[in-house]
DNA sequence: TAAACATATGAACAGACATTCATATGACGA
DNA sequence: TCGTCATATGAATGTCTGTTCATATGTTTA
């Protein structure tokens, strides 16, 4: 059969074929690594905070309960954003609401967020 | 002239026209509001750990130093995307890198990257 | 210098996502 | 019950982003 065998047929993809550092570490990095679905539900977390919006949410929840109305009021940006990014944020677990009348009052749902977006901030300012 | 009057031409945008929670807390709230760009820059920050890719990318550099050959390896990734996402965790000041030769080894240039890591791990896993 | 190799990079494409608009739900007051 | 208000939500849209492909850069070896 005409094979083009000049050609990359043994690799699907492009990595190099050989090992740089040591087998043994590689083995051990591999032990090592949490699964993958942990993984993905790391990089979800933090994806949350990750959009500007959220993140000014989260700040201004840290210091007061608030309802949907006031916190567009105060991010100067329309109710249905600030609703839709409320509701992520609780579907993360982030924030928890209770419902008074007509309004719904959010708030943080854990004290370590703070810790978090402060650890954060330690990082940016250095 | 002949303006519609009962059609909302003063709000140019979805809010609502008055304040729930105390106006003196509202003030608080947005004294206490760190500045636009710094809130900007930890989004960015954190925008970093939002993706699996990068977040294994730093995973396996947190136990050894590793030339981007042997990451796309690990990882089962092309060598491209690989140099791409180090290429945005450098720009981020998270990884560091050296040259021997023809490889570049990548590092974590940062002690408590992993602190980061940890404290979303633990967040999940609760 | 030429070939081989590791890495970097620009363009293109596909998928994800934040906001807006329109409208629905749910609660209160007349 | 009807109208108003606060919030929620689905669809549409424009933008951002991660991967791939092709190719360039830079280094070593023959």
């Amino acid at each position: 059969m005409d094979l083009e065998d000049n050609k990359k047929m043994d690799t699907e993809i492009d990595q190099c074929d050989f090992i740089c550092v040591h087998e043994a570490i590689v083995n051990q990095v591999i032990k090592a690594m949490p699964k993958d679905q942990e993984l993905l539900d790391l990089a979800d977390f933090f994806k949350i905070f990750g959009d500007a919006t959220r993140i000014r949410i989260l700040y201004v929840l840290s210091q007061s309960e608030m309802c949907v109305c006031d916190i567009a009021n105060l991010l100067k940006m329309g109710q249905s954003a600030i609703s839709h990014q409320l509701r992520i944020l609780k579907q993360m677990r982030l924030v928890k609401n209770r419902r008074d009348g007509k309004t719904v009052f959010y708030s943080l749902a854990d004290g370590h967020i703070e810790t978090i977006l402060a650890q954060g901030m330690e990082h940016i300012s250095e």
